[in-house]
DNA sequence: TGAGGCTGAGAAAACCTTTTCTCTAGGACG
DNA sequence: CGTCCTAGAGAAAAGGTTTTCTCAGCCTCA
């Protein structure tokens, strides 16, 4: 123990940790031996007696890890600067196991938890309310009195179909997921309120063979064909993409083409790479630390829903304002 | 504390964890009253004393969650049981970060590490060796005396050219990454192995891209046309099935498509669906749980390379045993 | 010169368990 | 009847910090 450098035990941790009373000589001798010395004191010893462990939990049910590594990795990025590390628990969905993950966190008196999933409108199987410790909701539903985080769909898809109009496209349809999801309904309502034309939503399944079927669907019919259009999320668009391209449509000569997700293995490998809207997740996340942190610090943070805007990530199916003709 | 309710702290300690010396009955009554007045011991006093956090620390490097993600599944699904959480650190090969996440572990005194990676010959930026806990290396490159675990890609090759063979082909091809990777390597030797016919092996990308273009090289030459096709990974393997596809090459009738790595967003979305070789990753990460453990507990492990086995995921691009025509 | 205040630093309690040691009472045995 | 052993249970220490008290010495001001 550093102690041995000089002072008692107390004047150490004093020292250290910037509080107490001592000469400014003395306060610099503790701190360079225990620099040299490689001094690491105990956190199970401080967590005990300040009741802080500098460890947050990371409760997701996206297994898959699509939307929960981004915001894992803005976490970790806005919280490693405070000490602060984060435990992370896949929880698939079952009560039971989510109960006993979230028990074992309260054992270890997590300082906060972050509740993450892959729907905004489904909450986690598990009730995380009335808990001791401060909870932040970022991108899974949270009750109505409780801190949560997302993305502003609405603004996203907005700006996709900006993009469409931006490069020309007079006749812009809508090929999405399900319309159980929450989000596919804003995303096609902003594209109702944005789009000049008639609107035009296809629901399916969020797969490619969906993209696939809507545009053969589009195709087959008799009557105008489109000349813009926006998917619900980037595997449609891929389909979708891959179709036109089978049947001689040039994207983004004929049809321009707009994702959703900025899923890089899925739109940077679509022939052409999608134009696509980014949910910023990192970002998101990042703001999921900075709140937990806030709040386990007894700061108060206003309740509610906070949307994060979402931004355009601009590559070669739709290619946004083109010169006029 | 459950200890109001008729014995001593020490005694309801021990009554507890079953230690100790003491009248069944008492002990049932102090295990009944904890239940009900729903006592958690305080994680951290024990750690203090135990000197067991039942916490241990995944470092990875692979952001993209494409190995680490299953392998912590499996890690987690092997230690939850035994009450141990799981730190996840990303630390996208920036070693001063890496050390600042190691350091925040110890602080926290996990009671293991278990590094991750996304390439079986490559070492995380941080020396792990000479620390005063456990390390087992999951999916990444350890040090000789180390504790390793990694997928048998020769093994896993094999399947898949011998899947090729059972389909009845007779010219197949290898497609691969770069010669730079060890397991491009172990997958084009076991090739070369299995292989009855002349080796062919096209070193390229880990891209769809390269995929298409293997495929024009191999179509727009003079000579045979293979009919079997062994891909490095799934990404590969869907450019090529693309390809032939474009080409009016059926798969896998005239010529039948394995892959590498049963990535689900790659290989189901194919068309047809990809029969893919699975390195089993959640197997090997449970497989990690054990021995971090063990080792945990002090139990001796024995250092070197274990490789687990690889299994094949038979879907319709090449379907196996075909009966004779 | 004496009282009071301030400065610098150590002593000790507190955090919550686990674990070892001690103690008492009762039973067995000589 | 006395001694020894054992079962059952409590007392106390330990683990490594933080934090609140306490204390001694010195300075200032009356």
């Amino acid at each position: 123990m550093a102690a041995l450098a000089g002072v008692s035990i107390s004047t150490a941790s004093k020292a250290l940790n910037g509080s107490g009373r001592m000469s400014e000589e003395t306060r610099e001798r503790v701190k360079k031996v225990a620099l040299e010395v490689g001094f690491r004191p105990n956190a199970l010893a401080r967590g005990l007696i300040t009741k802080r462990s500098f460890t947050i939990g990371l409760l997701t049910n996206d297994t898959y890890g699509r939307f929960t590594l981004p915001v894992m990795a803005g976490i970790s990025e806005e919280l490693v600067g405070h000490g602060v590390s984060v435990f992370l628990c896949a929880i698939e969905d079952d009560p039971e196991r989510a109960r006993v993950h979230v028990d074992a966190m309260l054992d270890k008196s997590v300082d906060g938890i972050i509740a993450s999933g892959k729907r905004l409108d489904r909450q986690l199987p598990v009730d995380l309310s009335g808990l001791a410790v401060p909870v932040v909701y970022a991108f899974t539903k949270g009750p109505v009195d409780g801190v949560t985080l997302r993305s502003d769909d609405e603004q996203g898809a907005r700006l996709a179909v900006r993009c469409l109009i931006d490069a020309g496209c007079r006749r812009i349809v809508h090929i999405s997921g399900p319309k159980t999801f929450q989000s596919v309904r804003e995303r096609a309502d902003a594209y109702r309120a944005t789009n000049d034309g008639p609107p035009e939503v296809f629901h399916g399944v969020w797969s490619e063979a969906w993209g696939h079927e809507a545009v053969a669907q589009l195709w087959e019919r008799s009557g105008d064909k489109p000349d813009g259009i926006f998917c619900g999320n980037d595997q449609i668009a891929r389909g979708v993409v891959d179709d036109l391209r089978e049947r001689g449509v040039r994207v983004p000569e004929d049809v321009a083409v707009v994702g959703f997700d900025n899923w890089e293995i899925v739109a940077a490998q679509t022939r052409p790479p999608l134009t696509t809207v980014d949910m910023n997740l990192r970002t998101l996340g990042r703001e999921a630390g900075r709140l937990i942190l806030a709040m386990s610090e007894g700061r108060e943070v206003q309740s509610g829903i906070r949307k994060l805007p979402c931004s355009l990530v601009v590559r070669q199916s739709c290619r946004g304002l083109e010169p006029p003709v």
